[in-house]
Parts: C-alpha cells; sequence; structure tokens
DNA sequence: AGAAGAATAGACAGATCGGTCTAGTTATTT
DNA sequence: AAATAACTAGACCGATCTGTCTATTCTTCT
C-alpha cells in the first residue's frame, strides 16, 4: 500500500547492507528514501523495528530468489540440491554482495532474545527447510543429516564469499556438496541419522 | 611492556565481542581498562587502529589455542584434521562466544579496502593453512582442494553457531568432514586437483 | 632530592545519534 | 468545497560519539 513505507524500507535494505546496522543513520536512510523523519516514525516506532522489518521483507524476497533460482536450474531434487550453490555462486557475485544481511546482523545484535536475533536464526532454519524438502523428494535415506550437512556448507560460502569477494567459494562448496550427497546416497538406508562419519 | 596497552587491548577485546565494533564505544572500553583516554591515544592514533591491534592480537592467541588444542586432541595428521571441529565444539560452548570476530568485522566493515577487512582475510586465510599442512602431512591426494573443503566446513560451523549458540554445528561439521576426508582419500591420486565432484 | 616521563581526571569540541515536536503543505475523500 | 488524512521541512532535545587539551599526580631513574 503506503509507497513511503516500501521507500523506506528500500533505502533502510541498502543502507544497512552498505554500512551495517549501526553504522547506517536514520537522516541518511530518509536523505536516500527522500521522505521525512516524522514519516518513517509513524510507519515504524523505532530504528530497531525498522531493522526487523527490513530484514523480514529481505527474507522473504531473497529465499523465493532462491527458490526460483533453483528451480530453474534444475529439475530433479537431487540436481537441485546441488544447485542451490549455483544459486549461491550468482548470489556472491552481485556488485552489492556484502555478505549475508542475516549473519551480519546476528554479529551486531549480540543481545540473545534480541528479536532480530530471533528472525536470523528463523531465516537460517527456513533455508535448511527448503534444502530438508529438496533432500526428502530426492529420497536420501538421511534427508534431515544431508540437510544440515548441505546448509553447514551453504553458510561456509557465505562467509567466505563476505571475506574474499567472488564467487568461487560457491564453485568450491559446490563440489563438496556433491560428495556428501553421494556419501548419503551410497550408503544403506538407516532409520537412526547417525554417523556415516567415521 | 607497557601494562596499560594491554589493559586497553583486553578491554577493547571483551566490549568489541559483547556490543561489535561500532557499539563498543571508546569510553565504555577506557572505563572498563581503567586507563585514562589520553593513555589510549598515545598507544593507539585513533580506534580504528585500536580494532585492528585488537584483531591481531586475537588472531594470534586465536590461533594458537586451535593449533594447541588440536595437537593435544589428535596425533595422527588425519585425525588432526578432525580435531579441528572438537576444538571448534569447545569453541563454541565458550560462554562468551559470540561469533567469530573476524567474520563479525567484515560485516561491519564494509570498504573493500579498509585494513580491518584485510586483517581477517588473511586470518582466513592462515586457518586454510594450517588445515593444509594437516592434510598434505596426512598424505592427501589434493591436500589443497580438501583443506579448502574443510575450511568452508568450518567456517559454515562458526557461522551456524553465531546464531544458534552452542556446539551441536560442530559435531555435524565433524560428521561432514570425515566423510569428505574419506573421499579424497578413496580416490585414486590425481595430478590436478579438480572434481571428484561429480 | 630532583628531573623526566607516564598516566591521571575531566573539561571541552564538533559531530552525529535516535527520537520528538510544531507548523505548514499536499492528497485524498466525501 | 470542505474536511480529513498523509506528508513535509526543519528546529530541537538529550545523549553519545571520537578525539583534543590542560593541569595535576604518580613513577621511575639518576
Amino acid at each position: 500500500m503506503s509507497t513511503k513505507r516500501e521507500q523506506l524500507l528500500d533505502a533502510a535494505l541498502e543502507l544497512f547492507n552498505e554500512r551495517g546496522f549501526a553504522g547506517a543513520g536514520i537522516d541518511a536512510i530518509l536523505a536516500r528514501a527522500g521522505v521525512a523523519k516524522m514519516t518513517l516514525y509513524k510507519h515504524f516506532t523505532s530504528k530497531d523495528e525498522l531493522v526487523l522489518a527490513t530484514l523480514r521483507r529481505a527474507d522473504e524476497r531473497w529465499r523465493k530468489w532462491m527458490v526460483d533460482e533453483v528451480e530453474a536450474r534444475a529439475t530433479s531434487p537431487r540436481d537441485r540440491l546441488l544447485a542451490v550453490f549455483d544459486f549461491a555462486g550468482t548470489w556472491f557475485a552481485r556488485p552489492e554482495f556484502r555478505g549475508c544481511l542475516f549473519a551480519r546482523a546476528t554479529g551486531e545484535f549480540t543481545e540473545g532474545d534480541d528479536p532480530v536475533r530471533l528472525a536470523c536464526v528463523e531465516h537460517n532454519r527456513l533455508i535448511e527447510r527448503y534444502i530438508r524438502g529438496l533432500a526428502e523428494q530426492a529420497g536420501a535415506p538421511d534427508a534431515n543429516g544431508l540437510a544440515k550437512e548441505l546448509t553447514l556448507l551453504f553458510l561456509g560460502a557465505m562467509t567466505a564469499a563476505q571475506a574474499t569477494g567472488g564467487s568461487a567459494p560457491a564453485l568450491l562448496a559446490r563440489g563438496a556438496a556433491s560428495t556428501l550427497v553421494a556419501a548419503h546416497f551410497s550408503v544403506p538406508a538407516q532409520s537412526d541419522g547417525a554417523s556415516r562419519a567415521g
């Protein structure tokens, strides 16, 4: 509805990404959005709430983008498990990529019960859930375990790409993911998800 | 030498970890260190330099801690590759753990050529180098590739633990690492480090 | 004891922070 | 056209920020 609100969220997303959450001041966000201060505080009661709303919006958009990209790149669930890392590669290659906004948020909002932190945990949980869905569709004997391992690789590639820049970590993670997937499928189905790890 | 300088670095490390780099103000650091402002600015020319010095110190100490822990936990290089993740577990379990300080620094210092960023990249590079050394000693056919994959897992566990807390990601990563190590050793030695990945 | 160097507390500067308030303008609705 | 709502610019608040400066005290060395 309100276009002003969306202008604010757009500007906030850009600036939080460029400067971090503490580093992006209200005034800078207002200037970029082209919106008056009172308008912001009519839509959001505080900066923290703006942060939260920005993250929620980013979560929805980013996950939709991920799913669309993965589904466009591969059809079989098993191939899609690897396509997740192809998607990561294009994500990391974007010029505005400065690391996962949620990982960065957890780095700045350190209080354990902060709603911003909870949103970040939820974000990660939803990524893992999507991957688990693919693993289940692929018929992995231990879909949950496989999903957890691939999610770890995904987060690792994210963190590596945040530091070094470039999409090389995605390729690397894809290779490792392929190995993990193969290992999960080359093992006799087992009832509990414990260690195929030695 | 100067004890004041070390008090400052100790306090800075604590507060950067507790509140983030932008979130920890100079005055708070001074108060915790029990040191006067002028003393700080006699030892460091700016807050950024204090951040840099704190990170350098943290890098040295943390890496020494990691190496000591890994070497204490396993003797054969191949076992030590996995012991890295056991170390990660005890790291994540520490009550003051709030994620890797270097990953958090790259999240806050977003300018590509910032010396703080370079220090963080170097930190990651040194972790990878240590793991590569272990992989070489273990006689891995593609020690470099294995090291890169395990480093990715390590970073992923770090990021997961930062969000959720607890050392569960370390255990998980250890399992995945075990699979990757096995795959690297169960393959005929190959001249280039390309894909065992499908 | 006397000199020299460190470190102290605290005032101070200028900027910016998040947030509030007012007064006036623009849109929308009926 | 009148009324209502949304939005505006900008002053303003107290707090906090990094960094500077002064004047004083504490060490330490000779």
